[in-house]
DNA sequence: GGATGTGAAGATCTTCACAGCA
DNA sequence: TGCTGTGAAGATCTTCACATCC
């Protein structure tokens, strides 16, 4: 391994920043920001990684892909990090962008404070409903669907975010990207086809959900029941057809093994990029 | 290497199933309802995968996790699929959850439809603002945060969703903790410290917007600039302290190395579970 | 003395490619 | 023949442990 010495992970990805490192970088700077703001002057990894939440060897390892920021002896300087890493997530430039679904989601993103702090401009909001046109939101007027290219191409806007009913997410996706759009934070249920150089980034409250249950699930007892197709006799042949309810019947079906192992009682928690979904409710009305 | 046969990955974690692979379980379960839905019996990996957006080698390796579900030379049976992954993901048993905080996006999330149809189910609304008391939200009246433990003991929530504001996030995640919540969902752009056997998972969308501009800054041009402190003198000394406006002020400090090579555009997205966060606006308001 | 920066070892996760069964 | 199931190879990410430098 190594293909010599300074070795860098990361696929071909952005630069030479692993994607895992830019992933945590905002919690670094949110992180420096407070303390910025209380006037500290520098950090030890120790320290700015406990308050980031990971531990002080994979910070060190991250700020390395930077460059060496610290110094040793003493730490970081507060006020440098927050520069670099600024910089490095290309937050010291003005990205516009564009809400579209002015919801409660919509509006809840629209006066997400985080926003302006870091360089994103909420350039319009944008929905399907004339009656939503013209009202303040976060004290910006909304603007009618028919508005999203001008507003696009007139403010430059890179980057989208997707805020619509589940329904509704891929049409909108593809007029963004038609007018220019290169960048889309979905957040609406479904699996987004764009094209090649189109980045898209989902969050998906139904999946963390899933995800916490799963977990929940093996802290007290251990799965319900193997759910295995019975050996002898004793399920009703259930094998209908809605998939709607809460609980799952359980249909027969070509088993084979399935080895149930005795589960460990488990704690942890993991997120990622799946990279998309298939087709439900919606998060909020368009 | 490979410890022997069956090697299976995943840490110490719950099971024998990878953190990766319950990611996804949530992904394949939606695509797989949809084609339920429209009454599809069968669907070959390859259909599946394509459907959920991952290759067909990953949601194979996936599903052997899982076990023997498949049929060779068909693939795999919809229904019983169905059934397996919403069992194994604990979606076949009633989740009671709580959510605290609705303003906009706890409202958002209470009527986010893919609550019910999972197996959760909004137990009650939670706000701090005595005058939200009694209103309701998604046809549930919401109540006042006095009323949050005996909520959470009398339906025996161990599922909570925190919406609120940054600054009440913690105490929140105390009193659920306190009160018997094992898992917690956290939209507050705050790193929640619990004890051990409490399991938290976070959605901050401050964060995913930061890793677009990222991308979206390495399609254009490079950096903006390397930004090392100006060998020679041409920054007019700004280390001051605020950190507020978008641009920061490139400060100057220790420096050593920072080898500024050449960015070969990257279009790639990653999501991931970093931990926590430092301190920021609210999403909302309470 | 003290904390950074980093090669190397481990642990996971992903992808390949093909044996094996319906 | 067709598609699943999976050992093995790769690619990433994490953690260790210590040389290095203030």
């Amino acid at each position: 391994m190594a293909t010599g010495r300074n070795h860098r992970p990361a696929t071909s990805r952005s630069r030479g920043i692993p994607d895992a490192t830019v992933a945590r970088l905002p919690l670094y700077l949110r992180a420096l920001t407070a303390l910025s703001e209380r006037s500290v002057p520098t950090v030890s990894s120790e320290e700015l990684a406990s308050a980031a939440g990971v531990n002080s060897a994979k910070l060190r390892k991250d700020f390395s892909y930077l460059g060496s920021y610290g110094t040793r002896g003493v730490g970081y300087d507060v006020e440098y990090l927050v520069y670099q890493i600024s910089r490095e997530l290309g937050l010291t430039q003005d990205w516009p962008v564009v809400i579209v679904g002015i919801g409660n989601l919509g509006a809840a993103l629209a006066n997400y404070g985080g926003f302006a702090s870091r360089g994103f401009r909420v350039a319009a909001l944008i929905d399907a409903d004339p009656a939503m046109a013209g009202k303040p939101v976060a004290g910006i007027a909304v603007q009618h669907s028919d508005e999203l290219e001008r507003v696009i191409e007139e403010n430059g806007v890179s980057i989208g975010v997707i805020a619509t009913p589940a329904a509704s997410a891929q049409p909108v996706a593809d007029r963004l990207v038609a007018a220019g759009v290169t960048s889309i934070l979905n957040f609406a249920p479904t699996v987004l086809s764009v094209p090649e150089g189109v980045d898209v980034r989902k969050v998906d409250l139904s999946i963390e959900l899933q995800i916490l249950a799963f977990h929940e699930q093996r802290k007290s007892g251990e799965l319900p029941d193997d759910g295995r197709a019975v050996p002898g006799t004793d399920i009703g042949e259930d094998a209908g057809g809605g998939v709607t309810g809460s609980p799952v019947a359980p249909p027969a079906a070509s088993v084979t093994k399935r080895t149930a192992s005795a589960a460990p009682a488990a704690t942890d928690r993991r997120g990622d990029e799946p990279g998309n979904d298939g087709d439900l409710p919606a998060v909020m009305p368009a």
